[in-house]
DNA sequence: CCGGAAGTCAAACGTTCGTTTCAATCATAC
DNA sequence: GTATGATTGAAACGAACGTTTGACTTCCGG
């Protein structure tokens, strides 16, 4: 199954994709590099987009099975509890972590691809991209739910989205070394300050809602608010 | 100057750059759209790449100026004290929002492509973009580590990363209607959903440096480390 | 009315793209 | 050894790309 011609064009196109994205990459790159026939990549995965498919598949499906893992072994633990924020983050956050120890410098080459996916949305890849994440965002927002139960629900979507946003900023910005950034870290770090700083902002207090005929103060939005002084309207 | 033909071009530039990525939208998509002749886009800015310069110019040249005016406001009034952690982030936070109110649709259509550019890391457009961004981060960063004067520099950038991280994510997903993904909401909700988790994420303890010699327990980076336990800042 | 700059237009330029074709090669079972 | 299916090779395909060209309008000061 897995042909050596097959292994060596994966390889090479998860790292020109992350390095230069998914459209400005051409098959004769990666061809050339791999030191195959340019033919080879349209004879084993058909076409360029399924190329991107396969590749997504080859490291996701472990990834994502992970993290569900790890979220089952919470659910199981806390049974009709609440689970803890930090528990969950790390269940989420930790597993892409571990992967770039495991696989090594190609793991941490997916990473950078993944952050950069997230914003590549042309939207046919950003279904294929999508379909990989939405079992697992659907089951950890509605496990950051039920850790944090006086959020309204909207609040912790929201929540979910910032902090797959710093998930993905601190994976292409972190593993890229570029000047005048700060410098590049052991991956465990990263992990921390940003379970540290995701932790945080997840459980902040939500935003007060002030009613729109309520005469707003000059600043509102940090108004600490808990739960809802007024219930928002929707 | 600015003639009719030259700001068509750029306003469905704009939006084509954010819907479907820079490297993926041809000339001839565009002018084609913006009903001119194909040969008007390089007459007019000499090429794509200009193209792409000039639009961002358009926007952040007056988005960064305003970012700076508040900042420099804030330093103004808290003179050689700390400015609050909050203030600062608004003043990062609040242009771009309220620049998508000035400007309307268009606007939020630049605010979708900004959250694209994070990641377009080709390193030509991403020098293009950065010079645009650099002094602000530089400036901003500082101000947060005035702010936060127990956290470590090197704290201080990561936070600043991941807050970018939830920006950019916030403007590209926010802002575009998803199925599945949390409704779209009003523009000054958002700001405030994310100047919630923002602030309390930047703010947070410091993670806890374990040295390696002190046999780590199982589940670092939550030991509150620096100050007071439970004293989440506000 | 005219001359010339500024802008528009259709057409073509040379490249590069993803994909296809088909003969050559390899491995394996008979 | 030879037939057979899987893989590789070199070459070409048509389409799309960014850019250039040169003739054609449009406009305006003299």
């Amino acid at each position: 199954m897995a042909s050596e011609t097959k292994d060596r064009i994966l390889d090479v196109a998860e790292r020109l994709f992350a390095d230069r994205g998914y459209p400005a990459t051409s098959l004769r790159d990666i061809t050339a590099e791999a030191a195959v026939n340019l033919a080879s990549v349209n004879y084993h995965f058909g076409a360029k987009e399924s190329l991107l498919a396969a590749l997504l598949e080859r490291r996701f499906a472990p990834l994502n099975r992970r993290r569900l893992e790890l979220l089952d072994e919470i659910e199981v633990e806390v049974g009709a509890g609440r689970p803890a924020v930090e528990e969950v983050l790390r269940a989420f956050l930790a597993p892409p972590f571990e992967m770039q120890q495991k696989w090594g410098a190609s793991g941490r080459t997916f990473l950078r691809l993944v952050g950069r996916l997230h914003a590549e949305t042309n939207d046919e890849h950003r279904a294929t991209y999508l379909r990989h994440f939405e079992e697992v965002r659907r089951r950890f927002t509605s496990a950051l739910h039920r850790a944090l139960p006086h959020l309204e629900a909207t609040d912790v979507h929201w929540r979910m989205m910032f902090l797959m946003g710093s998930m993905a900023f601190a994976m292409v910005e972190g593993l890229t070394p570029r000047p005048g950034g700060p410098p590049p870290r052991d991956p465990d770090e990263v992990l921390d300050a940003l379970l540290c700083f995701a932790a945080a902002g997840v459980a902040a207090p939500s935003p007060a809602r002030v009613p729109i005929d309520a005469g707003r103060p000059d600043r509102p939005g940090f108004v600490v608010g808990e739960e809802a002084p007024a219930a928002r309207g929707r």
